[in-house]
DNA sequence: TTTT
DNA sequence: TTTT
């Protein structure tokens, strides 16, 4: 009934930004978020978060984030489940934004994000990709996310 | 560096309330969370969200909380793994909850429940229970939970 | 840049629906929201926050909250001045909600809303009140609120 | 029952470090938060929102904070009301907060900070302050706030 | 009264 | 598997 998170942390690598069969644009990256206490037995100290975006959000975080960015994103967790190569069933866990902010500085860039989209269907056709542009080799499934996971 | 999350959702059963070796109460539940749109696909329309709790608050999850309760949960989210019985390394993302409230009524108890706890080694008896009178075959080992895990 | 606040409490009177001179649907209610730790001075142990919701969300309020209903509420902080009748200029700090869980079960109702407006002049129309049939003398700015001060 | 801001800001002053009678440090600073989205009548596009923090993140605001810092906080929603000098009952709304993280890069130090304080009355030493030292006219009561507003 |  |  309610599901909000909000993070601040890390990229681990550069966004990957990838079109659905539909051509529907969508980023996934990873933040490392600091945990608050220092575990004792010296365990690891930060989570590794997925986060993924959808469309035009999708669009700025890739081209304004890199490796090693600060960034604060809003969002909910969604648990998704795929079937792998193995015919082994996967769940994922990760933060779907809707909103994402850059802190760190940027050269060329306003600085931030956030995501207003109607629902599918409804238009908004600067979203829309081609995507045919793409070839579907680039195409989201390589995570195991189809159209059927879109958000909004 | 900041990581918060807030849910409210219905228990998918009743919470589970178990013991460390060093006998430390922590309990685990699962919210069912409503996604708020609808999938076209006839996909899944809730997230089942893992939670655990710790200490006097595990104790007042167990006590008050029950299947089907509408609850609200505040806290973290933390990636934890383990090694399966197959040698295999498992992940595991899990709410670590510093606050949760009991939005079911109920008849004898107060409605909710916040943790303050200090950190480990600080003393806080009425946390430390002795777990001996409970066997290390209750232990949470079980979930791969261990004392190393424990938070704040 | 990131503003976001989520409240759990208890209206502390019926919601009150108005329309702006424009025919925009508004509620306000205030929630008490109980303070985490009890005063030792015997002072107030609850907050009383102002909420304000606009279009379907403020008629969906209007219509299944009551006083003394639980609610969740997600939402921003706002700080709006206006003008009263003795020229002093006054700053209110409110909660502008973009979603309210009903959280006191109801008979006839499906228990919450959310909003998910375009922004105004995008069309909707289903959330265009044609307001002429309330008249001006309803209208929102009994408490200083204006079309100017429509959010999203 | 549950009450959670989250905001990202940046500082319109560098935060003032202040003591209560009883030597309690007490900080208080302003955060300009940009409004999500532009008002179409030139109106204003940042809230203002104060922000009190006490005992060690008081004083590590203090330390690491400037004016147009940005900042990350954490905390809850208060109204505290108080007579001013002219006999009248004032209503200020700000946030105590639990949590603030450093955005602005930093020379020398850290970068965030986290209060984890026991309540009032159980021990704590470092973070009592003699108070004596800086005479009662730095008190907190310039801005209202007395020991009797001590949260945790 | 305000920040970039 | 990971960021500063």
């Amino acid at each position: 009934m309610l599901n909000r998170v909000i993070l601040i942390g890390r990229l681990t690598r550069d966004p990957e930004l990838r079109y659905t069969p539909a051509g529907v644009a969508v980023t996934q990256f990873t933040l490392a978020v600091d945990r608050p206490f220092t575990s004792q037995g010296g365990e690891r100290e930060a989570d590794f978060i997925p986060v993924v975006t959808w469309r035009q959000l999708a669009e700025a975080c890739a081209n304004h984030l890199k490796k090693g960015h600060l960034a604060a994103v809003e969002g909910r967790i969604q648990i998704r489940n795929y079937e792998n190569n193995e015919g082994r069933r996967v769940y994922v866990t990760e933060i779907i934004a809707d909103n994402v902010r850059f802190l760190t500085p940027q050269s060329q860039s306003g600085g931030s994000s956030s995501s207003n989209d109607s629902r599918p269907g409804t238009g908004n056709p600067q979203n829309r990709n081609n995507g045919n542009s793409r070839g579907t080799n680039t195409a989201g499934d390589a995570w195991g996310i189809s159209d059927d996971d879109l958000p909004f």
